[in-house]
DNA sequence: TCTGTCGTTGACTAA
DNA sequence: TTTAGTCAACGACAG
């Protein structure tokens, strides 16, 4: 290691690797790399695979941009640059190690597949160049194997298994403080007069993206901020101690959480930071606890975070041992209405449409979907409305369809996170109970009776009173007449009836339930002490179906 | 192996 | 306005 450097007098160059960790607080591979350092090179790079106008909106590449240039502003503080790098990984690394002759690199640990496989590659290629590699554990609170591995090799199901395993783990790590200017001061950035031209931070211009329909940035990207809404929020001792996620509204004007979420998501904000902020809030007051906390929300995220790395293809249906295999229907109509809409153009004039895309007909999901388009957050239990009327609820529509419009479009879309809630949503795995089934029109109208929320992101109903504001088709005509807007005409009819066909879906799901347990029996768990045993007879799925009839 | 309890956030109705 | 019961009945976990 670094020993032999040391008695030299050699000292590294060294490349840290940024990927996620978009900050200079509490990052241990950044320290880590500025140890024994004469020379660093801080990188990111644009991996098409991961940063695509396929995969990424233009809001969640406008977060990024954000991100980048307060990280390149943080980094020349330390009289340092930030080199943005296109390319894929594999093909990037070779050509940097030899061109600045690295030594080192240093990144922090990603735990999603993409990452792992790209990590081991990079790795592996490292080694072949002389270079060492050193990683660091900071994007989670918790070291996900080591929780996997407390639980027998395989991940937490349920919240309270998890909880209880964090219990004998103990405590998270506290953070560290970023890097000052004094731990830098042996360290130098080589920068040519072309830094911006060859290593520069993209526009949005430069990816392709029109901005002019852009919508006002409500959450700039960058550490700065992050750190800024942390503090904003932590100001709020009562209001921090009091928190219980269901308690908040989900169509409130103002956001009604911290929307700390996408700055989690790139790492603009360690969640160790977070986690003791709040502890230190907490400090010698009553507050509430898991999992409706703030303590309680970081918890959750760990929780996904350690079933993707437990739980194979955990971001699809078939091939993932947890999930419950439907029979969902293909609908692109209906997955258009629910997204965007293109069906409906054909009636609706062009401006309409421009300020109202989603179109199913059921005001709350449609102002629900356009908030989502137009900031790129929306808040948890909206997304639960849209989730759920989108699988099991009432369009019956795979909740991997879903996850990739979520992933698009969220700023906060973390793969982990938007495969484990789809799968919660659409009763696919952690939750089960299918009969609960949101209403698309009762849900909102419990935290905003006026429609308010509904009124400012589809201008288009504001003037319908607000005993149908929910339920527009049921106005009668003149009412629709006196607020300008026609159902069928100006604003669709909904395009499910949600009565009836929740009704139909929950009936779906229970088929779906018993196919899985004769399933199941029919080839039992993998787990050796299960393999033993009297082997018993099979049920089909009209066994199980007579058998619960008769209960 | 079986059984009881519990589960971040349902909707609806009656009191 | 708030709370309890009903609807129908799931899987994971713990003992």
């Amino acid at each position: 290691m670094s020993a032999s450097n040391v008695f030299t007098g050699m000292a590294h160059t060294c490349i840290h690797w940024f990927r996620k960790g978009l900050r200079l607080h509490d990052n241990p591979a950044l320290v880590a790399a500025l140890r024994d350092c004469k020379e660093l090179y801080p990188v990111f790079i644009l991996d098409p695979y991961l940063y695509n106008n396929t995969l990424v909106g233009i809001n969640r590449w406008r977060f990024l941009i954000g991100c980048l240039k307060d990280l390149d502003c943080s980094l020349r503080k330390l009289n340092s640059r930030l080199f943005v790098v296109r390319g894929k990984p594999e093909e990037v690394f070779p050509k940097l190690f030899q061109k600045w002759k690295v030594t080192k690199l240093t990144y922090e640990y990603d735990t999603e597949p993409y990452s792992l496989s790209r990590d081991k590659t990079v790795t592996t290629l490292a080694k072949e160049h002389g270079v060492e590699v050193v990683y660091k554990i900071s994007h989670t609170i918790h070291d996900m194997d080591r929780i996997i591995e407390e639980n027998n090799g395989k991940a937490p199901l349920t919240y309270n298994r998890f909880r209880t395993i964090l219990k004998t783990i103990g405590n998270p790590k506290k953070p560290i403080p970023a890097p000052a200017i004094e731990d830098t001061k042996d360290v130098k950035t080589p920068c040519s007069e072309n830094h911006d031209k060859n290593y520069g931070i993209p526009t949005l211009e430069d990816l392709g993206h029109d901005t002019t329909t852009l919508g006002e940035e409500k959450f700039p990207g960058g550490e700065q901020e992050a750190l800024r809404r942390l503090d904003e929020n932590m100001e709020r001792k009562d209001w921090v101690c009091k928190f219980e996620k269901p308690q908040t509204s989900p169509n409130s004007l103002s956001p009604s959480t911290t929307v700390l979420s996408p700055y989690l998501t790139f790492g603009c904000l360690s969640a160790r930071t977070f986690w003791w902020r709040v502890t230190e809030v907490y400090q010698g007051k009553k507050h509430s606890e898991p999992p409706v906390s703030l303590h309680g929300q970081l918890l959750w995220r760990e929780f996904y975070y350690a079933a993707g790395v437990g739980i194979p293809n955990f971001d699809k249906m078939e091939g993932n041992p947890v999930c419950t295999q439907v029979d969902w229907d293909t609908n692109p109509e209906y997955l258009a209405a629910w997204r965007e809409l293109i069906s409906w153009i054909i009636n609706v004039s062009w401006v309409l449409c421009m300020s109202c895309k989603a179109r199913t007909g059921l005001p709350f999901i449609d102002a629900i979907m356009t908030q989502l388009r137009q900031e790129g957050w929306i808040h948890h239990l909206a997304r639960h409305a849209v989730a759920c009327f989108l699988t099991r609820g009432d369009l019956w529509i795979n909740w991997e369809e879903g996850q990739k419009v979520f992933e698009y479009l969220l700023l906060d879309g973390d793969w982990a996170l938007n495969a484990g809630n789809w799968q919660w949503l659409s009763a696919s795995a952690f939750f089960h109970q299918y009969f609960r089934v949101y209403s698309p029109v009762a849900l909102g109208k419990k935290t905003d009776k006026n429609g308010d929320y509904i009124k400012k992101y589809l201008p288009l109903l504001k003037k319908f009173p607000a005993q149908y504001i929910y339920e527009p088709w049921k106005a009668p005509r003149s009412v629709q007449q006196a607020a300008g807007c026609i159902v069928g005409t100006d604003y669709p009819q909904p395009i499910v009836q949600h009565e009836v066909i929740s009704k139909k879906n929950i009936q779906r799901m229970k088929l779906a339930y018993a196919k899985r347990s004769a399933d199941s029996a029919e080839s039992p768990n993998e787990s050796p002490s299960k393999k033993q045993g009297v082997k018993r007879k099979a049920k089909s799925v009209i066994d199980m179906l007579q058998k619960k009839d008769k209960k």
